[in-house]
DNA sequence: CAGTATCCCTCCAGATACTG
DNA sequence: CAGTATCTGGAGGGATACTG
């Protein structure tokens, strides 16, 4: 929770990304809506789930997302251990992301939606 | 190009202000993120899981959820299909919400996203 | 290349008040 | 009871310019 928190602080003080949800997040499901529920969490990692991806990668695939919501986004999905970023100290410089097991495993969940969404559309 | 046109219906054409969402909805998952990643729209649909609610009950135990909020949580739910809304002719009036087939159908994926959540929180 | 740093503006969420 | 009507702050997010 503390953790969380200064997380929470620290991200509202940057001025960066906080997702939208009740302040209290009572039930387990609102952390999963919290990490797939941004905008572009989704379609960043529905690409990532192809591999590792460079951020210019990352932002000519998802439809011209500007470099700041972006970076939002990646920061945010990192902070909840879904992806991993790796800086290698190339000139210039090369950054890779790249699925935790954490987000490896949201394969399931989003399978399970895409099944529902079949069915119904 | 026209400003107005039915907002809801036409979110693959449109260059408007679509909320949480990409301007292009290219994957069907987009749909099941549309119907839940809403910032009450799971609650509500939890609620409903239990079986028939009322508005004032809805209201009552989603922590205090502003009415306005409520009701735009709940017209959005009922137009994509998964809640239906009944109105009884009694003074005052009583209004009842319960989930569609497609919406109890949400099950299977919420189940996921609960799996998900229990293993890394 | 992979981001920051700014500026700016849209636009909802939430509060409040009102009503059939 | 179950909603509408109305107002508003401030955050979300785009565009652009800049940099290590």
């Amino acid at each position: 929770m503390s953790m969380l928190e200064s997380e929470q602080t620290k991200l509202q003080e940057t001025n960066n990304y906080v997702p939208k949800q009740p302040s209290h997040i009572e039930c387990s499901i609102e952390k999963a809506l919290d990490v797939i529920g941004g905008k572009w969490s989704f379609l960043v990692i529905r690409e990532l789930f192809n591999g590792t991806k460079r951020f210019g990668e990352l932002q000519r695939t998802i439809s011209s997302v500007s470099p700041k919501s972006l970076t939002d986004t990646l920061r945010h999905l990192e902070e909840n251990g879904v992806l991993e970023r790796t800086a290698y100290p190339t000139v210039p410089v090369t950054v890779e992301y790249k699925l935790t097991p954490k987000g490896d495993d949201l394969h399931q969940m989003i399978k399970a939606m895409k099944l529902w969404a079949a069915k119904w559309y």
